[in-house]
DNA sequence: AATTTGCGCAACTCAAAAGTTGCATATATA
DNA sequence: TATATATGCAACTTTTGAGTTGCGCAAATT
């Protein structure tokens, strides 16, 4: 199943994991390991990441260490941006609203 | 309950209504209208939002209008700063590979 | 005052997703 | 070759979430 970008960084467990590898790749016993869950549970979430293409698999023998796919998550950053002009012209109204209270202090 | 914000992003339907909300404020009806699902559906989803701080309501009489709240919405580019050097680290590689090439075309 | 309209809340159904146990496969080690 | 280790896949249970119907309340309209 093709899965979704935003649905896949909705779970917590799965973001955590990405903070983890993006220092440095991570086999997925290794991520287990910090996490109180089964190995099983955290494949399903590499299987969800991987999916989706935001974890890059690199075979090492019988380990297998996942990658962080920067290019990947930069498509979220791309849709944030339709919101960034509407939150400078928010900031840039309440800059507004704080020099006009400003003067009246004056 | 309070709401994840990430949770709150992952629905389509979620996503839509902040990209027109984003533009100008909307009811609740105004919203239901430009959806194929019944007004409580969308009024579901307003309420995760809403919940999450990622709009605000205007009352006005009988009707409120919601608001894009851009001020939360910067959080997600907050999250995203811990990936950015990693996604410019792995573009500045490509760029590597991409020089590389070229000087054997030479 | 009676009716219509806009909205939110609660109960319910149905589908999807998270997590478990168990098993199969491939590689490494004794 | 037998055994241990690393991983993925399938079946199952439990939880969560999306959507519906039905209801109640408050503001507008008649």
């Amino acid at each position: 199943m093709k899965q979704d970008l935003f649905q896949a960084i909705a779970d917590p467990t799965r973001r955590a994991i990405l903070t983890l590898i993006a220092i440095k790749a991570l086999t997925p016993n290794a991520m287990a390991e910090k996490f109180d869950m089964t190995r099983q549970a955290v494949s399903k979430h590499i299987k969800v990441l991987h999916e989706c293409e935001l974890i890059k698999p690199e075979h090492s023998g019988r380990e297998i260490y996942y990658h962080f796919n920067a290019k990947k998550m930069q498509e979220f950053d791309n849709w944030l941006a339709q919101f960034r002009q509407s939150w400078e012209t928010q900031f840039n109204q309440l800059d507004k609203v704080l020099s006009t209270i400003k003067q009246q202090k004056i």
